[in-house]
DNA sequence: TATGAATGAGCTTTCATTCAT
DNA sequence: AATGAATGAAAGCTCATTCAT
């Protein structure tokens, strides 16, 4: 019942936004009484904070997985962590769109909470850059909090196009950025 | 006035959010009455679609006054494009962001206008690509459409995080995206 | 419109209660709708608090009028807050009632002033006795604060069952309570 | 159990109003479930009834203990009267004020019920008078219905007022209420 | 051009109560 | 004797919009 409750608020947050889905919505959803939901939930923005609290833990428990084994090179860490993100697309991407999009509903306490882990995501992606130049995996010039938003904004921006139907895959999708933002556009120079 | 209202409007909704925003927050930010909202405005979403046209028209004006001069180089159209989109947020940064973030709430027939202008913008990038690989500028093997979701990516995500105030100028930030795009993360062959 | 909201609140409030009153009796009774309360009204609380503001404010002003003559002796005084408290349930019972009864319903900032000023009203009625005591015209080992809360408790009970339209009027009420005050149960010794 | 759930509805009663003291509040106070309340209270309202009965059937049975030997003057029980009511205060105080403020919650059969009572213990107050008014113990035209009604405005008053944990002690409220009511406040005659 | 009164639909939330277990 | 899930009605309040002036 309360995974019933969570899993149609988030595919109707993702569909008509927080403010605009009432919990009449929700529950007339699932097939419960606005009672229920308050059986279950203690406000409307509790259930978003806690959508949202699933969504980054989850993430930072994969990256963690990710970044772990110490035998990997920093280009396989980022290759990696693009497949992650673009793969949660087609799993999660109605929870991600809600979080790119709705944190600004949840109150102070929350909120804050949920911008240090997302901050220390990206903090994470940025030490594994470092550690790229370090090793002279990549050019000694990279700025690596630049370099991370770039990453973040190609990989977050694909919740506005990407369709999981389509006939890009997810993979072939990640495949292509990681490419690029490794090769760039010129062409190879005895090309 | 009818101005007026529009300017406090496009700072209340970047804020607040559109749903967030009653017409009796912006009347009073305006000092005027909800009556007088209604002689110059026809609905709180008309308002919206407004907002939306102005940015997206001007944009696209903007675009073509930058890819019309032939003589100019893909690379050079790029980087305008880039320096463009990330000039646009400190001058118009409240303006871009409602229009990423609020465009659900217009009306089916508005929406749909908006969202052919916005990927007429977009192809008109593509075409810059395309012809880059075209003239050699760029290598052979580039996806025109995925690598324009990318620059995409990159500028629209700024909104994000660029403060216009900060260390990092809208110019340096532009820059250093290009020479990323253009370049790649690797070491050049010879280093 | 706003004062005739206001009556039918009175009303109402004294007849069921301040929370078993719902905004919809209240406008049902108005002929209104609940939009109409709402912009006379911010809240159903400050509704209440203006009940107490007009009720204790009269009911200073009256004091004031009342003890300003200092040709008076302080058993005219006396005698004239009686009479004053008693005539009061006749032309303002709801009022009062509401004022003893619902005070606790108003949030703090608002009830901090009532019982400042129902203090103020209480502190007055003290002096006369005190001044009395000076004057010989009380005996000397009155209590004032205890003697005034003797009065309150009569007075104020009295909106408990005094009946504005049964035999006894509020003027013989006032008369005799004011006697037994004075006088006390016990026979004159030279009876 | 059944205690508990009573004795913490009184102090919530009390301090929070019938209204405004949710079910839910009660079973937490006593660490039960709502399930555990309805096993032992029917309603909320027949618990109110229960808090109310208690307190008249106490009341008077103290009443008649008091009243019973014929020897006592009625000047000695109607001081034993008001050293009751204040004493009460201290022991019973929150089951008084319930019982002043909450009644009207009660359904209508209850409720009869209860002012039966009430007037039944005020009526036996203006027996007592009427007693010493024949007696000749008070004077000849004392009224005995008002002079109850006063008695009992002042010491029902005293809920408002008095602190048991104050320096004025309840035996002293008591005292000087019976001399006021008996001497007034008038200085004797030989003064 | 501007106002202010009025509306009605909808919102989030609370709560006494029921009932199968 | 006690629980916890579920309900439905109603609460206070908000808000975009209308309209006579």
């Amino acid at each position: 019942m309360r995974n019933n409750i969570k899993q149609q608020a988030i595919f109707l947050f993702q569909k008509k936004g927080f403010s605009e889905t009432s919990i009449q919505d929700i529950v007339e959803a699932v097939h419960v009484t606005k009672g229920s939901f308050y059986y279950y939930f203690t406000s409307k923005e509790s259930l978003l904070m806690e959508i949202h609290m699933d969504y980054i833990e989850n993430l930072l428990a994969e990256q963690h997985r990710l970044y772990e084994p110490t035998s990997q090179s920093a280009r396989e860490k980022l290759t990696g962590t693009v497949v992650l993100l673009l793969t949660k697309i087609k799993e999660d991407g109605a929870s991600a769109r809600i979080f790119y999009r709705e944190m600004r509903h949840l109150q102070e306490a929350g909120y804050s909470h949920i911008v240090e882990r997302r901050n220390q995501f990206r903090r994470q992606i940025e030490e594994v850059i470092t550690e790229g130049i370090h090793n002279r995996e990549f050019r000694q010039n990279l700025n690596p909090a630049l370099t991370t938003l770039a990453l973040l904004g190609i990989t977050n921006w694909s919740y506005q196009w990407f369709d999981p139907d389509g006939e890009l895959s997810d993979r072939e999708a990640a495949a292509y950025f990681v490419d690029l933002l490794l090769h760039g556009m010129l062409p190879k120079e005895h090309e």
